[in-house]
RNA sequence: GCGGGUGUGAUCUAGUCUGGUCAGGAUUGUGGCCUUCCAAGCCACCUGCCCGGGUUCAAAUCCCGGCACCCGCACCA
C-alpha cells in the first residue's frame, strides 16, 4: 500500500494535522485532530493499564517547567547542548567540536565553548567556504524560558518527565513506606527543540512520553519478583554484537544476552503492551543501544523498535537502566538524601576503641577551638585511637592550627556498635515510552485495504469510535428504532455515531476507514422481532442479535471477547 | 542549519517552462430524489492558486524574502 495513503486518511478523516495550519505551520508540532486525540487517550490508558494497575505503581504529575538547577543536576545542561559555531560570510552552521577535530586530526576534543574558541583562534580555522568563524555557542535542545516577574529565575521545559519523578524519591519513598522494589509512572509532555524535525510524529519539539520509574535495590536486581509470569515469553533481541537471536525472557537472562531478571521482565512486559496494541510480533524487535549512542546517565539501553513501511525501523520504548546516576545527581546538587535503607538478616555486633575527648581540660586550655577539636577527634577513625593508646600522643590540624593532645586531653573508650544496616542509593529502571510514536507505529499496522477500500483494523480497545449505527434506508419507522439504539449506547458509554445519508454500503466503508470496529445495522426484519445486525469491520461478516443486547455486547467486544466467542454463543442459543 | 526539490478546494491532481481567454479533472463532504446490506445512479451545492513584497496594462505562472513539506548532509541525550 502507497504509504501516503495513510497520511491522506489521518488528515482527511480527522487524526492529525500540522499546528498552525492557518498560520503557515510550524515544523515539529501537530494537532491531534478529534479522532487522533480520542486514540491517543485510549494508548494512554492502555498503557496506565500496563504500567500503573497491572504493576501496582503510582502515578504522578509534575511540572512541565523546572527552575535550572533541575537539568544542571541532571546533566541535561551539558550534555544535551551542542557547541555550535557559524561562518560570517556564507552562514553554515557547523559542529564546533567536530569541525576542530577533523581539522586538527584530533581523535576527541573538548565539548567546552571556551576551549574550542582557543583551538579555532590557535590555528586559525576558517569556513570551507575560505570566510570568518564567528563565536562559539551553545546550541541548547531545552527550551528555556524564565520563571517569575521579569524571568529573573532560569527555567527550562523538561526534556524528559523522569526529572520531576526522581526529585520526588524522598516523598515517594515514603509514600511506599520505604520498601523497595517500587514504581512510579507519569504521562505528559515532553519538549525538545530539534534542529529539524522531519518524519512528522516521529520527532516532534513538543511530544507525550509515559515513563515508569521503577527504584530497586541494585543487589536484588538479579531477581524480579514477578519474573515467572514472562519467564517463556520470546524475545527477539539484537544485541551490541549485532547478531540477532530469538530467546524466551529467562534464557536470555540465563545467557547473559539481558544482564538482569529487572530489564528483561520489562523488555517482556513492554512487548505484550505492544502486541495488544496491534503491533504483530514480526514487527517487533529489541535493540540494544551501542556504547555511544547510550545517554550521559544510563548504563544499558535497549530500545523496542518496529519496522514501519514509511521510516524503516522505528524507536518507539527506550528501556535503560539509568542505575543511580540520577539521584546521585540530585543528592549532590540539592543536598536532600536520596538514599534507602537496607536492613541487615542481623544485626552486626563489632566491638570498636573510640577516642573520647576531655572537655574539662580542652575546654579552659584551648577556648574558643575546643569544641572544634572535639567535633575532629570523634571523627577518628579505631585506627587513631589505638595510635593514641600506644603513643600516647596526637596531633590534629584544626582550622590553620596544628595542635598536640595528650592523655589529659582525651581517653580511649571501648564501644560495642550494632549495625542493623545500611544506607545506599537505590538504582532506577526505566521503561520509557514515545507515545506519539507508538500512535504513528499502530496507525500504519492497522492500515490494510478490502476490495480496494481502505479499512483501518484498530483493536477494539483502543478505537476512537466503538460502533456505528445504521438504518438500512433512510425510512422514518427505521430512524426511530436506530436512533434509539443510538442513544442507548452513548448511555451505556459506548462512543457510537449514527449516519442515515448514502448507500450503506458507502457508510460501511466510511466506518471501516475510520476504524470503527463493529456496526449495527437496523432493518426491516428489526420493526418485527427486535434483532438487528451486528457486523465486524475486519471481515465485513454479520451476526444477527436482539437489540437491546447490542450495548451489553459491544462492552464485551471491546474489553476481550471476540468475535469467535461471539458466534459460538449465539449458535449454542438457537 | 546547509544543498536540491515541492507548495492549486477537505484530499489527490492538470495548468507554471511559453504571464491574459484558466482556475479544469477526480475523490471526499453537504442537501435532495431514488434505494431492502457492503463506496450504485441522478440533480444541486460548499470549499482553492502557502504567506508577504516586487516586476507588469495584466501574475497560479516571472523575481525576491518568509513559512511548511519531501530528499540528501549534519543532528537525534
Amino acid at each position: 500500500m502507497p504509504q501516503d495513503v495513510l497520511q491522506e486518511i489521518l488528515l482527511r478523516r480527522g487524526f492529525l494535522c500540522p499546528s498552525y495550519e492557518v498560520y503557515g505551520g510550524v515544523s515539529g508540532f501537530y494537532d491531534y485532530a478529534p479522532l487522533g486525540a480520542m486514540l491517543k487517550r485510549n494508548i494512554e490508558n492502555l498503557w496506565r493499564r500496563y504500567f500503573v494497575v497491572e504493576e501496582g505503581f503510582f502515578e504522578v504529575d509534575t511540572p512541565t517547567i523546572a527552575p535550572e538547577q533541575v537539568f544542571v543536576a541532571s546533566g541535561h545542561v551539558e550534555n544535551f547542548a551542542d557547541p555550535v559555531v557559524s561562518c560570517r560570510k556564507c552562514g553554515t552552521t557547523y559542529r564546533a567540536d567536530h569541525l576542530v577535530q577533523e581539522r586538527l586530526g584530533l581523535s576527541s576534543v573538548s565539548a567546552e565553548p571556551e576551549k574550542l574558541q582557543e583551538l579555532i583562534n590557535e590555528h586559525g580555522i576558517k569556513c570551507n567556504c575560505g570566510g570568518e568563524l564567528g563565536e562559539v555557542a551553545r546550541s541548547s535542545l531545552m527550551f528555556s524560558t524564565g520563571i517569575g516577574a521579569g524571568g529573573r529565575r532560569r527555567g527550562y521545559l523538561r526534556p524528559e518527565t523522569a526529572q520531576g519523578m526522581f526529585i520526588l524519591f524522598p516523598r515517594l519513598y515514603a509514600f511506599y513506606r520505604k520498601r523497595l522494589p517500587f514504581g512510579v509512572a507519569q504521562i505528559g509532555r515532553a519538549y525538545r527543540n530539534e534542529i529539524s524535525p522531519r518524519q512528522g510524529l516521529l520527532r516532534l519539539r513538543e511530544f507525550t512520553q509515559a515513563e515508569a520509574e521503577i527504584f530497586v535495590d541494585p543487589a536484588e536486581k538479579a531477581k524480579h519478583p514477578r519474573f515467572a509470569k514472562y519467564a517463556g515469553d520470546r524475545l527477539r533481541l539484537l544485541p551490541r554484537d549485532g547478531v540477532e537471536v530469538v530467546l524466551s525472557a529467562s534464557e536470555a537472562v540465563r545467557r547473559g544476552v539481558l544482564p538482569h531478571e529487572f530489564l528483561a521482565y520489562y523488555l517482556a512486559h513492554t512487548q505484550r503492551f505492544l502486541l495488544e496494541l496491534g503491533i504483530p510480533a514480526e514487527r517487533l524487535r529489541f535493540r540494544q543501544h551501542l556504547r555511544d549512542e547510550m545517554a550521559h546517565y544510563a548504563e544499558d539501553c535497549w530500545d523496542a523498535e518496529v519496522k514501519t513501511e514509511r521510516y524503516g525501523w522505528v524507536e518507539v520504548v527506550g528501556i535503560a537502566d539509568r542505575t543511580d546516576y540520577d539521584l546521585r545527581a540530585h543528592e549532590r546538587m540539592s543536598g536532600a538524601e536520596m538514599k534507602a535503607f537496607r536492613q541487615f538478616s542481623e544485626p552486626v555486633v563489632r566491638r570498636e576503641l573510640r577516642l573520647v575527648p576531655e572537655m574539662q581540660t580542652l575546654g579552659p586550655e584551648f577556648r574558643a577551638l575546643a569544641p572544634k577539636i572535639a567535633e575532629k577527634v570523634r571523627s577518628l577513625g579505631e585506627r587513631a585511637a589505638r595510635e593514641f593508646e600506644r603513643t600516647g600522643r596526637l596531633e590534629v590540624e584544626v582550622g590553620d592550627e596544628r595542635v598536640v593532645l595528650t592523655e589529659r586531653h582525651l581517653r580511649v573508650e571501648e564501644v560495642e556498635l550494632r549495625v542493623t544496616g545500611e544506607k545506599f542509593t537505590p538504582h532506577v529502571i526505566e521503561p520509557s515510552f514515545g507515545i506519539d510514536r507508538i500512535l504513528y507505529a499502530v496507525l500504519e499496522c492497522a492500515l490494510s485495504e478490502r476490495e480496494g477500500k481502505r479499512v483501518l483494523r484498530l483493536r477494539p480497545a483502543i478505537a476512537p469510535v466503538k460502533a456505528a449505527v445504521f438504518p438500512l434506508l433512510a425510512k422514518e419507522e427505521l430512524e426511530k428504532l436506530a436512533r434509539s439504539l443510538f442513544e442507548e449506547l452513548r448511555r451505556q458509554g459506548v462512543v457510537a455515531v449514527y449516519d442515515a445519508s448514502d448507500s450503506i454500503g458507502r457508510r460501511y466503508a466510511r466506518v471501516d476507514e475510520i476504524g470503527v470496529p463493529f456496526a449495527v445495522t437496523v432493518d426491516f426484519e428489526s420493526l418485527e422481532n427486535g434483532t438487528v445486525t451486528l457486523r465486524l469491520r475486519d471481515t465485513a461478516e454479520q451476526l444477527r442479535v436482539a437489540s437491546r443486547e447490542v450495548p451489553e455486547l459491544i462492552r464485551s467486544l471491546c474489553s476481550g471477547m471476540s468475535w469467535q466467542e461471539l458466534r459460538e454463543r449465539l449458535e449454542a442459543e438457537s
